[in-house]
DNA sequence: TGACTATATTCCTATTTGGGAATATAGATT
DNA sequence: AATCTATATTCCCAAATAGGAATATAGTCA
């Protein structure tokens, strides 16, 4: 049952502050890093475990692979609800607005940072 | 941190299957074994463990022990979810006519039953 | 008191999970 | 071709989970 699944990949802190992400923009796996401040390894097993149960879709872009989510009425839908209950959590905060700041000075992938206002070409 | 624990407590189908049921009104134990078909020590073990997450409340009624949902503003929120989420599922649907079928034809206790149209004295 | 009923717990096992260290890989750059 | 960079995978281990068989418990009733 595809419910299941997308709670099982919610119930992990590190799974949902990546989704959470997410729900806002595409992002490389460096920047969850950068964000999150967590290893790679563990970044990387994790996406790799959202990918299994098609929770996010990757691309590459050069070096880089672009995360990003599918679209699912039922992964929406859900990630709405968290963005209703983490209103007053500092986490999910601090997170948004490291993503903010990446955005304004970040080395990433084009793909990426076309989300910016200034757009920055690669050099 | 409380929202990851509700994720938890969401990600077995048959304790997501018992929370949606909770969602409409209290029950006790035979009820969930009577409607998931599931057997004892099973339904048993994963009211436990939601009880031990805060995830619903138990009190007794003579040899009945009635389960319910407390009061929190999350747990509320994503109940709500779920029930847009599975209006399409047959397994979910399936146990809420089973559930009506138990409010009109069952032996439980006084404290289920009180939700009852036709409210049945214990004889 | 002893038997009965509804529910909980214990013991056991197989599987899944989460995480880190080390290593592998794919594409870019020189 | 050799190297570099970003990311993925493998190997390992400890802990959590899910489930069933058997047993325990609390309250009820005769």
């Amino acid at each position: 049952m595809d419910l299941i699944q997308i709670y099982q990949c919610f119930c992990d802190r590190t799974r949902l502050r990546i989704l959470h992400l997410l729900a806002r923009s595409p992002l490389c796996v460096c920047h969850f890093q950068e964000i999150l401040g967590e290893p790679q390894v563990k970044i990387s097993k994790h996406l790799s475990y959202l990918r299994s149960r098609g929770m996010v879709t990757a691309t590459r872009d050069q070096n880089w692979m672009i995360y990003s989510l599918p679209k699912k009425r039922e992964l929406e839908t859900n990630l709405k609800c968290l963005q209703d209950c983490v209103h007053s959590d500092a986490m999910f905060a601090r997170d948004l607005r490291k993503l903010t700041r990446l955005r304004e000075s970040c080395c990433g992938p084009a793909a990426v940072s076309a989300t910016r206002e200034k757009r920055i070409t690669r050099s």
